[in-house]
DNA sequence: CCTATCTGCAACCAATCGGTTGCTCTCACT
DNA sequence: AGTGAGAGCAACCGATTGGTTGCAGATAGG
């Protein structure tokens, strides 16, 4: 199990994943093309890369001078595992606490 | 589709996340007993419990001069609705994609 | 070769955040 | 009735954050 700060961090931000979902609704996109499609400065934008970069939650591709960035939605994964563990928990501690009461 | 902005911003912070896990698994309790069980004051225990309880992830319940909080993991479901959203504009691509180069 | 474009780095700024301390108020209990 | 435990409010603090501007380094293309 990965380490889940990053990755919830990453997702806290509104911008992020406006960034996020656009890469992958809109395929691969280089950081100045997404600033020109969202109303953010292209350093802003390098920044939030950056982080969902450390998440995991995007790929960098060098071409040429150009860095492509794309979606990595595989990383998502950790998010629902994690969703998955406490909604078990609690359905545990709902029949524990139905069977203490028959 | 409610607003996601509280929840994920609820979940990015890992003494809230220990708050709400230690709801879901281990039942309702007060601010001064989660207090007491994690390592914060009661006072940041309070403001945590005040956020997610705009999230929607917890509820509260007055009981005499006590308030007793109880985890509502329901409210995890837009988080997985999103993630499904995401990972369905994901696969579209793909497939779309796939088609392309055929 | 020169220029325009794309990236990276650094400094800076205002706002927000997580956390603390200190006080007041309320209410259960003896 | 008095007291002690629990909750709420407010001010404050240092650190982080999202954002900006400005500048320097690389690289494709005429």
């Amino acid at each position: 199990m990965s380490d889940l700060q990053p990755l919830f961090a990453a997702l806290a931000d509104p911008t992020r994943r406006a960034v996020f979902e656009r890469l992958t609704a809109g395929g691969p996109a280089s950081a100045s093309r997404l600033a020109a499609e969202l109303p953010v400065s292209r350093q802003a934008i390098a920044k939030h890369l950056a982080t969902l970069d450390e998440a995991g939650l995007v790929e960098r591709a060098t071409v040429g001078r150009e860095v492509q960035y794309s979606a990595r939605p595989a990383a998502l994964s950790d998010v629902t595992s994690w969703v998955d563990r406490v909604g078990t928990a609690w359905d545990t501690r709902l029949s524990r606490l139905k069977q203490t009461l028959e």
